[in-house]
DNA sequence: GGGGTTAACATTTTT
DNA sequence: TGTTAACCCC
């Protein structure tokens, strides 16, 4: 099909218009390669074409690739921009999430990895609603082990590649999780269920522990591609390991090449198990010689690059990159000083007016914050100025309660067995079937060790008749809705379950009836869509020819030219995936889009975090405040503090033309005044990039070391409302300096006290008699005093 | 079983 | 301060 394309010189256009370091990288030889790309350096282009090339001349066949990235956004972006490069079907390519890729391996090898084909994929939600019902049923002392803690437990021992017999057994608590934990995995083995942490252990496993099955994606894989390097946790490292090659010796022999692309300076993700190490660990494992460095920045004014470069050098332990660009210096950075959050959001507002009315389209304005708790002010400003605006994040689609629960029943469908879906609607709509009845019944299940389903016939009485009568639905359901088309099954299920019924007798119940349609709607796009090479899609007949269903794993894979096999085939049986599985995997590893799509001419609102590779023309950061941004919890050690440093970086590589850059002297906190002092980092960037539209006053740093001086100027008094922008700030000369607080106390100042010696000051709140500050003590720790009563002294 | 009340908690989040 | 989840009573 695309042999017509490998003439001389046809590859041209591809590498069109790269600059030398993105050509060097898309036409690397074989061989281990690391690429560090910058912000805005035209990452996913090189990713992309880099594929296209390895195709184009020949050097990879679409079966012999893959390409793995972390959300279904980044996946969904590279096939996109692959099939507008090269006339291939890149249905049944390897591309996708770690997640999408596991689950497909393990959907085609299910009785090797001790898994049902139709496994279900439990989420957040179901993972915790699952450990939530096993603790109850164990007696789990949920004080001592809350839930969400177990889970966060859990999850990180599956990040850490650990099963329960590999948890350290240092004291009676880690025992205990340890018990837990092999408690729940027997839950889901019985359930048929898997959670996020699973699919990628399991998987792992599989490679590990199948020389055979390992070896044919090894042969198979001739060029492994891994987007955003830096945001793998040790897991998923070690399961490219595995697909790369086997260890002899301590030594790392692969058969294919990897290309790692990433950034460490946008790692940001430490909190869930991301691994900077891995960078480093890939150069050495790898034995890695080719390293470039992709540091053209595309998308920013060189004043804007200036700051991110500056900020970003104060973090030691980089691997070392500085963007450039060839674009001029552009507008000044702003910073804007505000007496409260109140202010600085309306200093927002009528930045973002003047932009406008300077032409600049809304939805190229982002403001970005470091807690969506910061979103509140800001919202309400925008709203009284009447400027329409959009909020990232959220609950989506597939996470709705009334879409869980239409999703719980559809599941049940296809397994009676699955519990937490048993539960979760087995009561609703309401059938009277209350706590008491389920618990009867949860015991009646665990001494016959059998699913809740199974138990209910035991259960004598009215509350029996009443779980009768919901098994029967569910049963009656399945007969009627056997051989249907999706569609037909799941507005077969809206109707039988009572689901509409019961929201239509809800005042608030219309957004949720609405959509439940959508769901149906969801359903049948998907059908449409069935085969786009992702996630579980059952592939059509003519996509399985060739792929090996009769053959084993193994003599298939000695054919790199062969197609991809759709991984949803039992490479056994050549069993596919029912339309209803394939859908019900694609809800839960796809949650779907994340906002709800208010007016397309908006202003966008966002977490640092959320804003990761995107761009914006104009982008205000708020809440440049220390204990905010870098976030206190951060602050205890270097590593956090350097992460809060590239987050940072990341907020400011965002913007292409405007970066505006504020902090509030007050801001409500938790119902409570709090007093803060500018973030260090805006002591960080280059002066000459700058532009202060406040007077500065002693910077973060010389306030945290207590030195020097001059009075912080405080307001006390009620935020004040700005009418035109400027009118109060612009003009004078002197900051408009309010009143001290009577104690004089400023967070960072060395203070003395009669019983615990000498301190810091590390936050202040309240005022008047109610003021308390948080001191630390080296020898007494950390205490808030009040301020009436206790008798701090400022030490100079 | 539902509705109202109260207590606890409040970084960041994809799959 | 604002939200959420647990809890208690009818």
């Amino acid at each position: 099909m695309f042999s017509d394309e490998l003439g001389a010189g046809t590859h041209e256009p591809l590498l069109a218009g790269l600059n030398p370091e993105q050509r060097a990288a898309v036409t690397l030889p074989e061989g281990h390669a690391l690429i560090l790309a910058g912000a805005g350096s035209g990452k996913t282009r090189v990713l992309t074409t880099r594929i296209a090339w390895l195709l184009q001349t020949g050097r990879a066949t679409p079966g012999g690739i893959l390409a793995v990235t972390f959300t279904n956004k980044a996946a969904r972006e590279m096939l996109t921009r692959l099939s507008g490069m090269l006339p291939i079907n890149v249905r049944g390519m390897w591309i996708g999430t770690f997640h999408g890729l596991c689950n497909r391996m393990l959907r085609a090898h299910h009785k090797l990895a001790g898994l049902p084909q139709a496994f279900q994929i439990l989420d957040q939600q179901d993972q915790l609603s699952a450990i939530k019902r096993l603790c109850k049923q164990h007696q789990v002392d949920d004080q001592r082990f809350p839930p969400k803690q177990l889970q966060q437990f859990i999850g990180s021992c599956k990040e850490e590649g650990m099963r329960p017999r590999d948890v350290p057994q240092h004291n009676p608590a880690m025992r205990r999780q340890a018990e837990i934990y092999q408690l729940y995995e027997e839950q889901c083995q019985r359930e048929g269920v898997a959670d996020f942490g699973e699919l990628m252990l399991r998987s792992f496993e599989l490679l590990r522990d199948n020389d055979p099955i390992r070896m044919h994606y090894q042969r198979r894989f001739a060029h492994i591609l891994v987007d955003e390097f830096q945001d793998t946790n040790r897991l998923q490292y070690r399961w490219l390991k595995q697909l790369a090659g086997d260890e002899q010796n301590g030594q790392l022999r692969t058969m294919g090449s990897v290309m790692a692309v990433g950034d460490d300076d946008q790692s940001i993700y430490a909190f869930r198990g991301a691994r900077v190490g891995n960078m480093q660990d890939f150069v050495r494992e790898f034995d890695v010689r080719q390293t470039i460095k992709l540091e053209e920045n595309y998308r920013s004014y060189s004043n804007i690059l200036d700051c991110a470069n500056a900020l970003i050098a104060h973090n030691a332990r980089r691997l070392g990159k500085n963007l450039r660009t060839a674009q001029g210096p552009g507008e000044p950075v702003r910073i804007f000083e505000a007496a409260s959050d109140f202010a600085e959001a309306q200093w927002m507002v009528d930045e973002i007016r003047a932009l406008t009315s300077a032409g600049m389209a809304r939805q190229q304005i982002a403001v970005l914050y470091r807690s969506n708790a910061q979103s509140r002010v800001i919202e309400s400003a925008l709203f009284n100025a009447g400027v329409s605006y959009r909020v990232y994040g959220g609950l989506r689609f597939f996470e709705r309660a009334e879409i869980k629960h239409a999703l719980a029943y559809l599941r049940l469908l296809e397994n009676v067995h699955d519990d937490t879906s048993f539960v979760r609607v087995v009561n609703f709509p309401p059938r009277g079937i209350g706590a008491r009845t389920l618990e009867q019944l949860q015991d009646a299940a665990r001494s016959a060790g059998c699913s809740l389903h199974d138990a209910a016939a035991q259960i004598k009485g009215a509350a029996g008749a009443k779980l009768g009568g919901f098994v029967a639905l569910i049963e009656v359901l399945r007969e009627q809705t056997q051989g249907q088309s999706l569609r037909a099954i799941i507005e077969r299920m809206l109707d039988a379950s009572g689901l509409v019924e019961h929201y239509r007798s809800d005042k608030e119940g219309e957004d949720r009836i609405e959509n439940l349609h959508e769901l149906v709607n969801a359903a049948e796009s998907f059908v449409v869509q069935e085969g786009f090479g992702r996630d579980a899609v059952a592939l059509p007949l003519d996509e399985q020819r060739g792929s090996g269903l009769t053959q084993s794993p193994v003599s298939q894979g000695l054919d790199p030219s062969q197609p991809a096999a759709g991984g949803f085939i039992d490479q056994d049986t050549g069993e596919t995936l029912s339309p209803l599985v394939a859908f019900l995997t694609h809800a839960a590893l796809e949650a779907g889009d994340n906002q709800a799509q208010a007016g397309q001419d908006a202003v966008q609102l966002m977490t640092v975090h959320a804003s990761k590779g995107l761009e914006f023309d104009a982008v205000f950061i708020g809440g440049l405040e220390e204990g905010l941004f870098p976030h206190d919890n951060a602050m205890s050690d270097q590593a956090g503090l350097e992460e809060e440093r590239r987050l940072m970086y990341v907020a400011i590589t965002r913007a292409r033309q405007r970066l505006y850059l504020s902090h509030a002297q007050t801001r409500m906190l938790h119902g409570q005044t709090r007093y803060n002092v500018r973030s260090r980092f805006l002591d960080e960037l280059p002066q000459e990039a700058l532009k202060w539209l406040t007077p500065q006053r002693a910077g973060a740093a010389q306030a945290r070391g207590g030195a020097g001086g001059g009075f912080s100027a405080w307001s006390d008094a009620a935020p004040s409302r700005f009418g035109s922008k400027g009118e109060v700030f612009a003009s004078p000369p002197v900051p408009p300096q309010k009143a001290q607080p009577a104690h004089g106390l400023r967070v960072g100042l060395a203070v003395f006290h009669t019983k615990f010696g000498e301190g810091k000051v590390l936050a202040i709140e309240g005022s008047g008699d109610d003021a308390r500050a948080q001191v630390h003590f080296p020898r007494h720790g950390t205490k808030w005093l009040a301020l009436a009563v206790a008798k701090l002294t400022v030490v100079d």
